[in-house]
RNA sequence: GGUGGGGUUCCCGAGUGGCCAAAGGGAUCAGACUGUAAAUCUGACGCGCAAGCUUCGAAGGUUCGAAUCCUUCCCCCACCA
C-alpha cells in the first residue's frame, strides 16, 4: 500500500527530495506512520501555494499514516526567512494567535480526525516552544547547531552574500525552532516524517539531526517541488491578487476561474500536482486534448476538480453557472431568475442608485466598484471599445454619459447591468431606489 | 561610535540644475491573432473625464527653476571599533 504511495508521488512529480531513500521506503512500508507538515500563520488563509504540501498529508493519510498539522504559531511570530528576499516585519502576538484560528480550521477540512490509528491531529508549537526560556533554549537546541554549516545554507544565502539584503538573528534563528518542533514532535508522538515544500529542505534536514541529537531518533524528510509556471511568472498571483483558499477572500468563481487560465503547457503538470485524479485518467485527458484542435479540456477539468475539493460541490456549481452564463457570450439568454442567481453565486456586484451616478464618468464608476483597479483602465479599454454595458459597447466618448449608459429602460428585467471590461472582467449592477 | 556605499514611480534599475511624470527591463492592463491557452505584434502604464494635481527616504534651504546643490534628521549595507 505504501510502495504504491511511493509510486504515485513519484508519478505525479511529488517528490522533490527525501532523506535516506531505500530506508525512508522501509519504513513507510512498516505500517502506519506519523507525519508532520508545518504551515506559518502569515496572514488569516492559507493561500493555493500551500495546498501541494496539504494535499500530501492527506495522500499519506489515504496511504494509511497519521497526519499531524502543525500550525506555526511560535515560527509564526519570528518569520521563516528561507529565500527570502528580505527580512520581514514582524506581526503582533495576538494577531498571530487569531491568525492561528483560522488556519486550523481551514487545515482541519483536508485531513480526517476519525480514522483509527491514522486519525489526524492539529498541533500548534507555541505550546511547546512557548514555555521554553532562553538559557534552556541555547543550552539544549542551540548548542547542536554550527553557525558554520548554517551560513552555509543555500536558503539563507543571498541573505548573507547579498549587497544591500542582511538577515537579522532572529529570522536566522527559525531553524533551530523548526528543527526543535521537529524533535519535540518526534519525542511527544512519535512523529518520524516531516515533510514540506522544497524551500524547507534546510530546515527539515536540521529537525532529522536535532532529533537525532537531543533523543536519538531516527527521522526522515520528504520535500515537495516548488510549484512554477511555464512562463516564469509566479504561481497563484493574478491581477487581482493571491488566490486564497477563503471564500471570503476569493470568491469560489474566481476560484474556479484561476484554474480555468491556466496555460496548456501547465495543465496536466498542475492537475498531477493537486487533483486526486489518477495518473491514468490525467495521462488519458492529455492524450485526448493532444488530438483535438482548438480549446483544450484539461483546464475545464482542473477548475472543476480544484473548485469541488476545496469549496465542494454546491459552490462548483455556481461558479460553473456564473461561467457559463458570462462567457456564452449570450446575455440576453438569461432569466431574471438567474441573474440573481448569479449575484448570490458570487459574481462581483454592487448596487446602483441611478439618480447618483448621472453625474460619475464611467472611470470613477468601474474604479470604485472594484472592476478595476485605476480609471486609466477603463479609458484604455474604452478607447478601443471593450467596454459592454448589458452587450452595448461603449467608446472613449461615452465616458461621461453615464446616465445615458445606465437608463433605465436599459435595464434586463428592469434592474440588472451586466458590464463586461475586457474580455473576462465582468461585474453586475443592480438598481436600488434611494 | 568611526569610515565608506546606498535609499528613484509595483519590482529591478538609469538619471547629478532646466529638454523629467523621470531611460531601459520585468510585472500588470487593454487590443489584434486564437481557444477565457502560450508565443508574437500594438497600445497603455503616478492620480484625475478634464482643467489640473501629487512624486524621486523625511524636513528645511539655495535658485527664475531641484530627483539632481546645501543643512539637519531617519533607515539600509559593508568594513572597522
Amino acid at each position: 500500500m505504501t510502495a504504491a504511495l511511493i509510486e504515485d508521488l513519484k508519478a505525479r512529480g511529488l517528490i522533490s527530495q527525501t532523506t535516506a531513500d531505500a530506508e525512508f521506503i522501509e519504513h513507510l512500508e512498516d505500517g502506519c506512520r506519523t507525519l508532520y507538515c508545518g504551515f506559518d500563520p502569515t496572514a488569516d488563509s492559507l493561500h493555493i501555494g500551500s495546498l501541494v504540501p496539504l494535499l500530501a498529508l492527506k495522500r499519506f493519510q489515504d496511504a494509511g499514516h497519521k497526519p499531524v498539522a502543525l500550525v506555526g504559531g511560535a515560527t509564526g511570530l519570528i518569520g521563516d526567512p528561507s529565500f527570502k528576499a528580505q527580512e520581514r516585519k514582524l506581526n503582533t502576538p495576538d494577531i498571530v494567535a487569531n491568525w492561528v484560528d483560522k488556519l486550523k480550521a481551514q487545515v482541519s477540512r483536508f485531513i480526517d480526525f476519525d480514522a483509527g490509528e491514522k486519525s489526524a491531529v492539529v498541533v500548534n508549537n507555541l505550546d511547546w516552544v512557548g514555555e521554553l526560556n532562553v538559557l534552556d533554549f541555547l543550552r539544549d537546541v542551540g548548542k547542536h547547531f554550527s553557525i558554520n554549516n548554517m551560513i552555509q545554507k543555500e536558503s539563507v544565502k543571498q541573505r548573507i552574500d547579498r549587497e544591500g539584503a542582511g538577515i537579522s538573528f532572529t529570522e536566522f534563528t527559525y531553524m533551530l525552532l523548526q528543527s526543535y518542533d521537529f524533535a519535540e514532535l518526534a519525542e511527544r508522538e512519535n512523529c518520524t516524517i516531516q515533510i514540506g515544500g522544497s524551500d524547507q529542505w534546510g530546515n527539515i534536514v536540521g529537525g532529522v539531526d536535532l532529533a537525532r541529537r537531543m533523543y536519538g531518533k531516527k527521522t526522515f524528510g520528504l520535500t515537495l517541488p516548488l510549484v512554477t509556471k511555464s512562463d516564469g511568472t509566479k504561481f497563484g498571483k493574478t491581477e487581482s491578487g493571491t488566490i486564497w483558499l477563503d471564500p471570503a477572500k476569493t470568491s469560489p468563481y474566481a476560484f474556479y476561474q484561476f484554474w480555468m487560465n491556466t496555460a496548456d503547457e501547465d495543465a496536466y503538470k498542475f492537475m498531477r500536482y493537486f487533483t486526486f485524479l489518477s495518473i491514468e485518467r490525467i495521462e488519458e485527458i492529455e492524450r485526448h486534448d493532444a488530438e483535438i484542435q482548438g480549446r483544450k479540456t484539461g483546464q475545464g477539468i482542473l477548475a472543476e476538480e480544484m473548485t469541488r475539493l476545496i469549496h465542494g460541490e454546491e459552490a462548483l456549481q455556481s461558479a460553473r453557472r456564473i461561467t457559463e452564463a458570462l462567457f456564452s457570450g449570450n446575455l440576453a439568454t438569461l432569466s431574471e431568475k438567474e441573474l440573481e442567481q448569479i449575484k448570490l453565486d458570487g459574481l462581483p456586484s454592487s448596487d446602483l442608485v441611478l439618480a447618483d451616478i448621472a453625474e460619475i464618468p464611467l472611470t470613477s464608476l468601474f474604479t470604485e466598484c472594484g472592476l478595476v483597479k485605476a480609471g486609466r483602465e477603463v479609458k484604455d479599454a474604452l478607447s478601443r471599445n471593450a467596454v459592454l454595458i448589458n452587450g452595448e459597447a461603449k467608446g472613449a466618448a461615452d465616458n461621461m454619459s453615464t446616465a445615458e449608459s445606465f437608463a433605465a429602460d436599459k435595464a434586463l428585467y428592469g434592474r440588472f447591468f451586466l458590464v463586461k471590461l475586457g474580455k473576462k472582467k465582468h461585474h453586475l449592477f443592480e438598481i436600488k431606489q434611494s
